[in-house]
Order: structure tokens, then sequence, then C-alpha cells
DNA sequence: CTGAAAGCGCTTACAG
DNA sequence: CTGAAAGCGCTTACAG
């Protein structure tokens, strides 16, 4: 059976496709009749009329779907949440958005074969020659560099400001000597680097060496090795800052099977403020991110930046906030 | 500036529109003289040329495009992972594959104005009236029910198994009365009741009592309440399977602040098999999925159906297994 | 208030 | 070996 086209809808109906053209598309103002009008929307429902979206694009000249292009990282909330968030802000201005899960296997290029897109959002930027194929091709390009939520005027991103407040708050609570726990996962080091750099840069700024950086796997060992590191220099090390919670983690159950005690011994602080986090012994200091308030940015920006503004939206307040828990806490001190 | 066309291409190499085409597509076998063929390919790639996606899914009639419909889970290392495999697989065949995060706010329809698609694959049900609207475009709809991994001939699915599995586990280590630590997390809805159903019907084929089912939330308070339900009970449970590792986490924290030990006055196993479960004190035992066997055999149920197969293939072997941690463990023996 | 007609860019049977 | 022409389904200026 062939497919239903807007011939049959007005052959269905007894009027021309212009009509059914019209009326579908909320076009010709008041001169259709409510008699005609109802007869065509009934039509097309019986008859479960779908418009081509390829006619309709050819015709039109213009696509109204946005593709957004995915790095190869873990998608974790905050990505998740963008693309709800990007989703839903682009229907209201009456686009589409599909997501491309490539992992650059292929080149891009080989998807617009397949699909026509309006614009395209790449969460980490593209490869040169990507990017000026599309723009030939004319297609509107937007990308947001990995961390950069505070946008290009800013002088610091999300990230570097993660790295910044974990070292303040060790500062604060008298360390003078830090361990970094960075992480061994190949496919986020746009972050690690971001990270680190805003822990070196607070560290410069008090006045504190640089942390020791030591690589931490996710199992025991790679933690036990890093512990053994951290203490056996001089001085030794008494806080660590970790990538993020999970390395934190891994650094805890290190600490633990050298028999020192947190934060007695050595004080640790992660990133992300995961559920495991709040449930471990004893419980994660960590920075959290506001996923919303994260994503909800890099959407204006995103959006602006398709609507040709002439400024960023400005940057975020509240996105990070210390959460402070028995890791870094004085002891027998549960209020600070 | 104007789209560059074919007929843009076809001027400036000196022949015909169906020319271009055929040397652009490797049609026309070896009527084309080399000479043309290499005058053609240089003008394109020098012009930028991207042939229009609509005009060819206009003239062919058939688009290259196949929709993935995300449904409202968080998103996690499966998914991830089938994602990837799905639009390798998908590629292989020619054909591009794109990924609608639209959290049904939205009536899929809306999608149908800004793209032509080939197949749509859900990884839950459908909507009956989206899927009828759909095959009645044409359009092939593939679904794949949640946690039917084991495929819909199979008597239990992967996450029936999970629940059986936990359950053995815990009966093997001679534990007759158990807990259940259900999730508080309504968009796994579907995956909670296979899982807690696996259990049930493993205790009942064990002639063991069905698990007292406690909800746990992930914070310290609620997982108290639970572990109070449990102990109060007469007989009292000593072994808890958890919905997932992040709840049998929240288990573990609430344990500890009602003074148990674990194992000897409480064992508990997950689902899983995160990283923060092997990194906790003491370490998780968990049920670990092969997110790779997973994904690559939902692929291949998919793609089967898409090329129209006369059966499923068979569902995978080695999808599940009990990683034994200290959680579960004999105390005093390593190697149970 | 409604219809006939053009044309978006491509592919492909057909003619030479 | 290569070109002229038709037609996919739609939208929209234009004519009535």
């Amino acid at each position: 059976m062939a497919r239903t086209t807007s011939a049959d809808v007005a052959r269905a109906s007894g009027v021309s496709r212009t009509t059914v053209s019209y009326v579908l598309n909320g076009r010709g103002g008041s001169s259709i009749s409510a008699g005609t009008r109802e007869r065509v929307v009934e039509a097309a429902r019986r008859l479960g009329y779908a418009p081509s979206a390829a006619a309709r694009a050819l015709r039109t000249g213009r696509s109204d779907l946005v593709l957004c292009v995915l790095p190869d990282w873990p998608i974790g909330p905050v990505v998740d949440s963008l693309l709800e968030h990007l989703t839903e802000e682009l229907a209201a201005r009456g686009m589409a958005m599909l997501v491309h899960h490539g992992r650059d296997r292929r080149p891009l290029a080989d998807l617009w074969r397949a699909v026509d897109v309006r614009a395209v959002v790449g969460l980490a930027p593209f490869a040169p020659e990507d990017e000026q194929a599309m723009r030939r091709a004319g297609i509107r390009v937007l990308a947001t560099a990995a961390g950069a939520v505070a946008g290009p005027g800013a002088a610091e991103g999300a990230q570097m400001q993660t790295g910044r407040l974990q070292v303040e708050h060790l500062a604060a609570r008298g360390h003078r000597t830090l361990g970094y726990a960075a992480t061994a996962d190949r496919r986020v080091e746009a972050f690690a680097e971001q990270r680190l750099a805003g822990a070196r840069r607070a560290c410069a700024e008090l006045g504190l060496a640089g942390p020791r950086v030591e690589p931490v796997a996710l199992d025991l060992a790679a933690a036990v090795a890093a512990v053994r590191s951290w203490r056996g220099a001089r001085p030794a090390v008494t806080a660590v800052a970790a990538y993020n919670d999970e390395v934190a983690l891994a650094v805890l159950a290190g600490l633990r099977a050298e028999g020192l005690r947190v934060p007695q011994d050595v004080a640790v602080v992660g990133v992300d403020d995961i559920p495991a986090a709040r449930l471990a012994v004893p419980a994660l200091t960590t920075v959290a991110q506001s996923v919303d308030v994260q994503a909800r940015h890099l959407v204006a920006r995103l959006v602006a930046d398709l609507e040709g503004a002439a400024e960023d939206p400005a940057p975020p307040e509240d996105l990070l906030a210390v959460v402070v828990r028995e890791t870094t806490r004085p002891v027998g001190d549960p209020t600070r």
C-alpha cells in the first residue's frame, strides 16, 4: 500500500492540495470556511496522513531538525539533563532535536547522506574539516568546549572552579601539603586537565606547593600505590583532592587498607556528589554541581547562539557548592 | 550564498547531472571514463558539494535513517553501549542512526514533521496510538520490552534472573529469612518489578517465605527505617537482596548505623557491579551484567527483526555472574 | 474563498 | 559513453 499523500487527503475531502496544505499548516487565515477546514482535518486523520518531511524540507529549503553530536564521554546526569532541556527549548521554537552517539568512529560526513539538518550542536569541538564541511553545506555549527560552562568570556570555567574549590576547602582546614588523585579514564581527559589546572592555580595563589599528582584507577591496588607515594613524601601529604567521587572512594579504600584514619591522618574531597558519596564510611566531602543549573546555562548559550543574539547569557552564580561531610570535618566538630 | 547542487558540480566539470550522480554514487559501472570520473570527484570536493538528503529521500522513496527512541530511564552504561553497537551495526548496513531523548513530553508525532525515517527502535513499548500512526506512515516499528534480554520465547528475562541469582546465592550461604531492598526511583519501575519477581520465584522454588520488601531511598534515614523493620520481624531477616548496588550501599550504611555487622549479622547482595561496590567497606557482593554481551544481544535481535529474519538469535549464555565479595562471604573464609 | 501551476534537488529509465 | 526529461510530495505566489 502506497503512502498517503496530501493529494489523497484532497481527493477524500473534495478540495485542492492547496487547501489541504493551508488547513493543515494553519496558513491562509480566515479565508477557509470552518466546514472545509473540518472536512480536511477529518480526512487527514482518517487516512493517517503524515506529511513527507523530505518533500517539505526540499520545497521550503529549510529543515527543522537540530542535531546534537555527543563526544566520547560516559554519559552522565549532566549530559542527560542537558539533552532533555535542549529538546524542550528547541521544541518551543518549532525545532526537533536528535542526538548522534557516533563515538567518532566514522566521519560525521556520512550522516549528511541520510539527513538534512538546520544546525549542529557539539558538546566538544569538531574536527576542523568536519566543521568546515558543515558550514559550506549551510549548516549552523555550535560547539561548547568541555567545561567552559562559565562562558568564553569568563576567566575560569566550571571545571577549573571545581579544582579551585577543593583546594580552598582543604587549605581552610589547615592543610599545606596536598595530593591530587587523577582519573585513569582517558575519555574524560579534557575535564581532568581543567580540574587539575584549577587546583594548581589555587595552590599557587595560596602560596602552597602544587599538589602531588597520582593516577588512581578504580581498584584497591592502584589506590594503595598512590597512598604510599603520598605518605612517603617529605613533607607527607595530609589531604587529597580527587578528580571525582569514584576516584575519591578508591582513595578512601586505599587509606583504610594502609591503616590510615580519615580525616585525622588524611582528609579527602571528591567532585559530583554521587549517591555513594553520601553513603560512604566516613561520608565523603565533595563539590556538588547543580546539574540543572549547568544544563540550563548550556542550553541558554546554545539557543542565544542559534538565534544570533549579540551577547552570551550571564554565567550562573550558584553552580558549584562544597558539601562538607566527614572526610574533611575536624574530629569532634559536627558543624564545621 | 546558495547551496551547492549537483548542477553546479556538473557545470564545473563539464558533464550532465546524470553523470555526476552516477560517479558520486558509484553507479553506471564502467561506462564512465576514468578522466570524467576524476574531474567530477575533484569538482565536488572543491565546491564542497553535499547532496541534499531531502531530495534523495523524496526521489528514492526511502530513507536511510533509523530512529532510536529512549525511554525515561537514567541512561547508564548498558544503554550507552547499546547505542554504540547499534550505530555501528546499522552503519555497516548503510543506515545512519539518531536518538531521540524526548522523555515523552510531546507526542512522538511531532518528530515526523521534521524527519523521515525508515524504522523506529524503541527500548520500551510505544503507546498504541503512536505505534499505529508510525505503521500507517510506512515505518518499521521495533520495540524491546524492558528486561526481556533473553527474548520473548524464554521463560525468564535477564532482569528476573538477576533477582533469582541473588536469592540462590543467599540461600546457598544458609540464609532462610530474606529481605528485599526495593528502589524508590519510579523511572525504573519496569526493571524493579522484574527483579523482585525473579527473587520471589526463586524463594518459592527453594521453599522459603517470600522476601520482606522495604523501599530504600538513597539516604541514611530511609535505610535505617528499613533495617529496623527487617530486624524487628520474627524471625529476623539475616540477608538482604537489593535492587541495585546503590540501594545496597544505602543498606550497608543503615546496618552500620544500627550497629549490625556485615556479613555476620546480615548479608547483603546488590546488582550491577558499579565501581563503588568494589570499593565499599566491606566490599559488596553483587550480580554483574556483562554490558557488552547484553548490548550485542539486543542489537542482534533488533537487526534480525529489521531484516525480517525468521527467528530470534539465541539468548546469550554468559550474561550474568555473581561476584562474591565480603558482604556475603563467611567470616574467616576468603575463598567461598 | 479555492485551484492550477511552478519548482525545490535528486535519481533513473530511456534515447542516442 | 553521456544527456534530456520525468517525477518524488510538498508549499506558495498568483489567478480567478
